[in-house]
Order: structure tokens, then sequence, then C-alpha cells
DNA sequence: CCTTTATATGAACATTTATTCATATGTTCA
DNA sequence: TGAACATATGAATAAATGTTCATATAAAGG
């Protein structure tokens, strides 16, 4: 049986994804850097949410900073997590092409 | 933006394999089907939870349901999940290694 | 300095989710 | 049929998670 602790990490980092808020922030910022204000409005999520989850975000690794004057910048940490969104894309799209056909 | 439902599908894709139960289950089947009994003993989860999580895993279709007597047999209900599981172990350790050289 | 604007954060609250406990259902076999 | 075993399930409970509301922090400009 696989190691508890790697179980933990694993599930942790499909933890982020499950999200919608999240999910919708990751892609705004898919495009590029970001200041909150913009992706509060291109979300339509509050200043308080969003930022809440842009501090999981950061703290899981997924986003980086780059504060400019009043505004703070986040970008995606690494191409990977638009691999991983595309992937997810992907499945839940076969997935319907499939139900198509058994259903 | 990208559409709600689609968002929805997705938190939902994820969601699946951010618990630690049903990763280990899953993990389990990846070897080929067993029964619930089995999949008790290999996952050290107690027989109600471990029949909770597989109901869940079965209404988001990825485990298939064969019956034998008194036993009921789970088993994967398609390879992309082994694609998926795979996909996550290699990013935590590839972050793993990253971590390694930068902090 | 004081006000405005941008972002962050803590606490309260509501919701979701997972587990346990008790029990139901279903199958086999004597 | 009834005892024994395998699995499922509902209700209760506990824990985790996300949002809101109020407010704090911090930078910019007048």
């Amino acid at each position: 049986m696989i190691k508890e602790d790697i179980l933990f990490d694993l599930a942790t980092f499909y933890k982020v994804f499950s999200d919608e808020t999240r999910l919708k922030i990751l892609f705004v910022l898919l495009d590029h850097a970001y200041c909150v204000g913009e992706i509060v409005e291109k979300t339509q999520v509050s200043q308080s949410a969003v930022s809440h989850q842009l501090r999981t975000l950061r703290q899981l690794n997924l986003v980086k900073v780059k504060k400019e004057g009043k505004e703070v910048y986040y970008q995606l940490s690494d191409h990977h997590i638009a691999i991983i969104l595309e992937y997810g894309l992907n499945h839940i799209n076969e997935r319907g092409k499939e139900n198509e056909k058994e259903d």
C-alpha cells in the first residue's frame, strides 16, 4: 500500500482544483498575470473571497506574486498548471461524448 | 470566462481525487478488480466508510461493479484513471525535487 | 497628513463532506 | 428456514472548507 504522506500530498494537490472559485481564478491567470482587482472583475467573485483563495493558491505554490505599487499581480507559478487544467477539460469532454453514445 | 457548468464538472472531477480514502481505494483497484472485503483489508479503512466511498466512485463512474454471489467486485471503469493518478504522482514528485534545489 | 484606492485578514456562519454506529438487504449453505 | 457472512445505507456527528462582513494594512496623491 502507498505511503500515507504521499497520499496526503496527492489529495492536497487535487483538492486545489476542486473548487470553482479557484478554478475561475486559475483560468483567468492562464492568460497572463493580473492584479487582484482585475481578477475580481473577471471572475465576478467578491474581493474578499478572491483574496482568500489567492492565499490558498499562494500557499500551495500555484501562483506567484509580484507587487507593483498598490497593486499585487498574480501569475501561475509554472506551466504545469495549464496542462493539468487542459487535461481535466479534455477528460470531462470525452466523458460527455461517451455518454452520448451509451445512454 | 469559462461556462459555469463546465467549471462545476471540472471541480467535481478533481474533487473525487481529493480524498485520501478514495485515493487508497483507487490505488488498490489499479492492480485489478477486488471485492469490498479485500478493499477493506488492503486499505485498512472501515467497511462502512469503504462502502460509502465506493458509492461515490460508482456515482461518478470511476468504478464498475460486478456481482459474484455474496461478493461485489469493483474495478476501475477506464484506464484513464490510472493515467490521472500517475500524473498526480509525477507532479508531486517533481515538486519535491524542485524544492530540494530552491529552498 | 489625510483621503482614497488596493489588497489582506480574522471571526462568524453556513455548507459540505467523511466517518461511525446501528441496522437493513441480500446471498449461501446447512 | 434460519444462521452466517458480505455489502449497503440512513442518521447522527465531527471536521473541513468557503463565503461574508467588518476591518486592518499599505501605497499613492492631493
